[in-house]
DNA sequence: GATGAATGAGTGTTCATTCAT
DNA sequence: CATGAATGAACACTCATTCAT
């Protein structure tokens, strides 16, 4: 027998991916994504179940490589500021140098398959994380407002920025991206 | 292109965003839509070139809905900061209003449909808007920074909160959303 | 709008069991009928809602049509073994001048798919022959068999008969039925 | 062919009828089947050229126990009404404790496939009971009718009796089967 | 001998759109 | 103006079979 490529896998992720981006979520079909990914259509469902499956495996692993990209930077050892802003960074940056990544992540998690995926685990590597800003909440450093609200103030105006066609003016502008750390950070700290 | 029974084009709009809401983006048929609005499908022809002239007219319509919302409030001769507040209070409230019309235009603009709109356009209603942040600017009511960048700190939180499932727990509290203002207030201004 | 056609749903009913007789019941696709009925294989979809559907339509209207024709000889008012020999004769009609049909019905009472028809609904033509076996019995004429007995003597004989490649050789041989009659006439009558 | 592992053979056989009996002949498939029995799709084809192949072959091995089943009562000494009562309670038997096996032989039977097979060679088995038969006719026992409409006499009953649900209420009734075997002896003798 | 990977051809079904009325 | 019938093209998916190991 033949044995079983994970390469074969990954070609079809990778293929999802840039197919969703050139012809949109809606209009991804499997033949599409096969021939990009050079197999067969057939072959797709030795690796993948059914379409749904494959496009929510490529959520999950894309998702991962989010986060360990995002986060290789923290270190309990460094203040909170400072993990925040390589947090920030690390996004813009991650957002920047993989828009079709992002893309498919923005895209699934707005379509109706995010229902079936278990959002607890995606969410495990960012326990320390967590973890440090309630400790910041706790010393008073940060302000006593919802978790989720403070995110939103870290998270939305990097993601929008570089989502935004408008986004781009501000590409490789290092002032501008400081100067927006530096309004979210005011936003939150105390 | 204009037509006799503006209704039957309004129920047409209203039954696109309904069937989005219910099966998805990616699964709106025309034959639904048509059933939905209770129209026979080749009726719609009669007043839309074609399916993405149905999407993207809806887009239009509801966004301009949206803006006329959003703007209902505004007054020059209130203070800046009233104005930010309604616009941001309008904005949560519409959302939460009207959650189907607000998903559909996320849903559309984040589709590939949205290269398509003259986005110029859409923007107009805002013009007034936009001059009041211009003017705070000027006075050194508001940081001197893109315009962009400060609306994403006004737009983005209350989106997300609204959008999150962990939205639905501030739902109802007015402490939360003025907090919540205050935030973004103070990021801005200086 | 172009009107309903009827006589489109008669054809892919007569595709249907042309096809079936041509491939076989498991060979027979949608493709296959619809081209044979002339037209497009989205058509057929406009007359029955998917393919189980066509193949359980089919077999009730040739189930239907059968039962009209071994009864159109049935008279009340004839001897009990005048409508036997009438039932008889004209079920022997039918299998020999309408072969592709009765081997429709005959596939598909051995397919799963009986298993979701009415078959009361189907049995009801067969009443009034019913109750002239039961009179019979009740009179003496017959022996006091179950029903079911009674009948797999009247009818399989005739069935297994036309149906076997061995029964070629009886065609046409009024003689050979005759004496088939008076078996089962012999065997069930007191 | 032959192959060292008969066992596997065997299970491929069992298995076709298995499937066959859950998922109807139709939507029997090769990977069903495979592993059903315990094999890859691909060992198939060492012990069998293709599907059309495990199917006939299935069909041959299953319609010779049938005969072996049927035929293992049968005794040259015994009166004819004997050997054909044998003859008649072994093949109820046999569709009574092999259902599937019965059906399996029903099924291929309606088939087109069943073109492919030398019924010839089926039929040798049953040999010595025809002669018994016509020896019967030859001596003024049974009556001088066709042989095949004999043996409908003869089978059909018993056949149609255990395959129609009707027959469910007849089980274990050894009264009715007598009554049956009784008619059908008065039916065919002299 | 035995396997699971691989596939071209096919499955039943839905699609956006056009046509005749 | 409005319709339901009609369809070619596409859809997601399964098939029997072959191939490389």
């Amino acid at each position: 027998m033949r044995h079983r490529d994970e390469t074969k896998k990954q070609a079809l992720h990778k293929a999802t991916i840039q197919v969703v981006k050139e012809e949109g979520f809606a209009s991804a079909s499997v033949n599409k994504i096969a021939k990009k990914a050079g197999v067969a259509p057939a072959t797709l469902y030795i690796y993948f179940s059914n379409k749904d499956d494959l496009l929510t495996s490529t959520f999950m692993v894309t998702k991962t490589e989010l986060s360990d990209y995002i986060l290789s930077d923290f270190d309990s050892a460094k203040s909170l500021k400072d993990n925040v802003h390589a947090f920030w960074t690390r996004l813009y940056d991650y957002v920047s140098n993989y828009p079709d990544d992002y893309q498919y992540i923005d895209q699934f998690s707005h379509s109706p398959l995010i229902q079936h995926v278990d959002t607890n685990a995606l969410e495990a590597p960012y326990q320390e994380f967590h973890k440090a800003l309630s400790d910041g909440i706790e010393q008073g450093v940060l302000k006593d407002i919802p978790k989720p609200m403070m995110l939103s103030f870290i998270l939305a105006p990097v993601v929008f920025l570089a989502r935004s066609r408008l986004g781009a003016s501000l590409d490789n502008s290092a002032h501008d991206l400081d100067q927006a750390f530096s309004l979210a950070w005011d936003a939150i700290s105390d």
